[in-house]
DNA sequence: GCGCAAACTTGCGTGCACGCAATATTTGTT
DNA sequence: AACAAATATTGCGTGCACGCAAGTTTGCGC
């Protein structure tokens, strides 16, 4: 049921995708983000242009899909993965450390540091956790059909997003007025108080769901 | 404090502004929003193509701006004007509600349904609330500095993407299996499951606010 | 194997976003 | 009132995204 699709299409189909995107960060780690034309790209992939937009929509979604790859789906495949009864939030708070503590590709990071615009889309591929997240929470709380899940997903994603800002974030200006700014900790630490905020909403969730009879 | 650029100046860059993102609608209204050119909507507001895109960034964020206009730094002035003491959680579904359900063109609406990237773009432009509000949340949590405003600000911004994007979702389809998905009811009534599903957070956020003594 | 239908690739054309540098307008100052 | 600094507007050039309508490959039933 993973892949309904048959075999040698979509075999293919995953090959040049690798291949544009991976193609793409090395491209843009040997020239500079900004000296690489998506022609350049899609020729190193042995595709044509026309084709490297059929697989992504900008120039820097291919590069920043070289990092964040499949990470989306597995966040969902993690959490699915925790023992049933452990609580909603500390499952989801290990399942998106889990992928987003492992050691990825650095020198591709300090790229995406550099650009704003890459900043950006690196940002918003993180928003791609929703629909497969939505699908794993709601299967938690019993496949209530109910919208909550996906207004938690959502949140969660959003609550990503915010860590990965304040992450990426080069500590630049001395500090405002007070000191009340943090230097922006570890990726590990700015997720979890991150997501610390929404425990209380997630574990509302939670227990509502264990009071409705389970499906 | 409102508006700390002087005057004339940023008088007519609003001017300007609400030229073009009202030329932007009318224009999309009457000749189909695919039939519209950046340099119709420049030239129907009295400005080159090239100022055009200073102030939009693309056709369909002009045409929705013409219905979302201020609404986002209205909702965080609407939650600013709520007496400091009612619950968070109140105030925000109070603040977000006065400013969603006020009754905006009809038809231009019915327009943005029509197509997908203006759908998407509506949803978008909902993001925008984020900043702003996660200022006003700050201020009543007492100034924390602490990224928590920041969370639950983004949070609340994807509860509300969330309940327009079940809400301009034509109701299509006849109900998947087991009867389960609600068929999407007035806006009002979606907006507020959505964010009830965030209240546990928000509660908890004041209560620890409450806690710690006010600067 | 054969051939048809579905899915993918490609080239072309169009409209668009945006950096850059020159020009025009506004503003605070003397 | 005149000037200088700040800020907006405009034209131009480049690279890009994407619809469309061929052409090509893959999958499947016979």
């Amino acid at each position: 049921m993973t892949t309904r699709r048959t075999g040698l299409r979509e075999q293919k189909k995953q090959a040049t995708r690798v291949a544009l995107r991976e193609a793409a960060l090395r491209l843009a780690l040997q020239h500079g983000p900004d000296n690489v034309r998506v022609d350049d790209i899609a020729e190193a992939a042995g595709v044509s242009p026309r084709t490297y937009n059929n697989y992504f929509s900008s120039r820097e979604q291919a590069i920043v899909a070289a990092v964040t790859a499949e990470r989306e789906s597995r966040v969902a495949a993690a959490l699915a993965a925790r023992p049933a009864r452990t609580r909603l939030a500390d499952a989801l708070t290990e399942a998106i450390l889990e992928q987003y503590t492992e050691p990825r590709d650095h020198e591709a990071l300090l790229l995406i540091t550099t650009s704003p615009t890459l900043r950006e889309a690196f940002l918003d591929a993180a928003a791609a956790v929703e629909h497969p997240l939505a699908a794993a929470i709601d299967q938690r709380l019993g496949d209530t059909g109910t919208p909550v899940a996906r207004v938690l997903a959502a949140s969660v994603a959003a609550a990503v997003r915010v860590a990965l800002q304040q992450w990426l974030q080069p500590p630049a200006a001395p500090l405002t007025a007070g000191g009340l700014v943090v230097p922006s900790g570890s990726l590990p630490d700015l997720l979890r108080s991150a997501l610390a905020a929404l425990a209380p909403a997630l574990d509302a969730a939670e227990e509502q769901a264990q009071q409705r009879p389970r499906r």
